[in-house]
DNA sequence: TTAGCGTTATTGATGTCATCAATAGTAGTA
DNA sequence: TACTACTATTGATGACATCAATAACGCTAA
């Protein structure tokens, strides 16, 4: 024996308010036929009649009588609960914590991060500023909620959504603006390059580009490590030294002096930013809510280039 | 989109309870496959993750914690439905007309009405004493629930429902009992036979037994019209008449001398009493009972005899 | 590191149920 | 009697729930 269900529930009280089994049907967007065999399997079910279809209208027994107040608080609890779904879905509440790469952070997070609390106070961001290597310990620790970093990653408990393509720029101190074009992997001297200590992906995509190999020291006798991109670039400018840097570090940026910038000669070279979650991720309508406010960020500063080079992070 | 059944909740609070997915599945009595893809359908559906499955035991997610009260409180009026339909069941109520055929009123009800309206205090039972016609007129006309009376009736919006055969007795108050074993029909002396007013099916059946024709007179100068088996039987004493009386109203009644009371050879002409009902009567609960009561206090009171010939009432 | 175990997810096949179109049946009216 | 409005019934079909089998996953012990 089957149980009474929500649907003939709501063919019940459709009847009982109209008095009519087609108008009811009407008003449930199904057909007469299927109203009345849904209604006439409901009582066959509780062995009750619930109407009285000799009269005109439709009228209900005694025994429907008796029960109808039940049915109609079952079915406004049934639609109380779909409205609580809604206004659930509605409300963003609890915590979302958020890792951001450092050569992301500084330049990206004010970009959106300031609407985003706006709009949604119920939610508690947490952000940090850790490098892959740590986010991707503590998704995988479920420490974290999700990172922002430079895709791809490979790791099997991970999942990546793609935000953007960001390409590298040229940043050369030495050299005036009206003497290159476009600037080409190999005009590059490497012998004034500076780049971060190993840790940061940038610097390995860099070293990519540049087809270094690893374990470099910048001057004969001076090793450089630092997490700083502020650093970075006071000992480029001091030492009139060179480096790549992702278009979005120079956007609206006092620090680079964009007389020192030069495009790439294509194939560009660009670097993929993305969301990273842990397969296993619930909280999807936060993250979605997310990479929309960082895309509708990010988009309108960058072009994307035709003839471009994902560089590989690791 | 499909809308939220009463079924998914009851997986969801089951979960919830049991903390563990096939637990759960064992609870509602469905293998665990089922309710995996009925939870996960119900999720995509409303789009909203309502367990963690990483944690263990299996935990409700923020979200679906802020649901899970509303989820119970649909289920526990759901569940209510459920009892009170059951109660209903259980609970008789209202009001039953019944109409009785006057040859069977004075016996038969007396054997059952008591009885049953103790065990129903809450039904009101509304009884008529009225001919068959009436009977018939009332039902169609709805005024009427059910009627007691002698079947067959042929109306295409009646219904009918056996109770039992009752035989014909011949009562001949002119004759001692140990002149004659089995009465034949033809012994019947025609001249002293009393019947009563031609608006009873009893009265017609007699003349059919007795192949008698339609608007005879008793006696050259008297016309006896009565509709009262007391008067009957009395006339019949005092005039040393004949006549056949159903063999109900022949038990426990001091009314009638049991040594005038001849059975009939057979074929043994019966009548047949039954329940009528409109066809779209819907207390069918109440009629069942009301059968039921009828046919425990009338069928010890009467064998049934193999050789019989139901006589029709009209 | 591997094997084993317990648990949840997924998939394809199958049974069950809801629905519709067509039509029968009913009652009332002109 | 014909027509109309309404409810009931029936067979075909689409949608959905279910199960068995297996994959995938995480944990623990050897």
């Amino acid at each position: 024996m089957t149980s009474i269900t929500l649907n003939q529930i709501k063919y019940v009280l459709a009847v009982e308010k109209t008095g009519s089994f087609s108008a009811a049907a009407q008003e449930c967007y199904v057909t007469q036929s299927t109203l009345s065999t849904m209604i006439k399997k409901l009582e066959d079910a509780l062995d009750i009649s619930l109407f009285d279809r000799k009269q005109k209208p439709v009228r209900l027994t005694e025994e429907g009588s008796k029960l109808i107040a039940q049915f109609k608080l079952v079915y406004r609890e049934s639609q109380n609960l779909t409205e609580l779904v809604q206004e659930t879905k509605k409300d963003f509440f609890g915590t979302l914590s958020i890792g951001v790469i450092p050569t992301l952070a500084p330049y990206l997070l004010p970009m959106f991060l300031d609407d985003l609390v706006t709009e949604f106070p119920d939610i508690n961001f947490a952000v940090s500023e850790i490098t892959t290597s740590k986010i991707v310990e503590k998704l995988k620790l479920r420490e974290l909620d999700v990172g922002i970093l430079s895709i791809p990653i490979q790791d099997a408990k991970l999942e990546t959504i793609s935000l953007y393509k960001e390409e590298f720029l040229v940043y050369d101190t030495s050299k005036s603006k009206s003497t290159h074009k476009k600037y080409k992997i190999k005009d590059i001297d490497i012998n004034r390059l500076w780049l971060l200590e190993e840790s940061h992906c940038m610097t390995n995509q860099i070293e990519t580009i540049c087809n270094l190999q690893k374990s470099r020291k910048v001057n004969n006798n001076l090793t450089f490590e630092s997490s700083s991109m502020l650093t970075l670039i006071n000992l480029i400018h001091k030492n009139k030294g060179v480096t790549l840097l992702p278009k979005l570090t120079t956007y609206q940026n006092n620090l680079v002096n964009k007389k020192f910038l030069y495009p790439l000669a294509p194939p560009i070279p660009v670097r993929e930013i993305g969301l990273a979650i842990h397969v296993n991720f619930y909280k999807k309508r936060m993250l979605k809510i997310l990479q929309k406010k960082i895309m509708q960020a990010v988009k309108p500063k960058l072009d994307t280039p035709r003839n471009i080079k994902v560089v590989n992070p690791f």
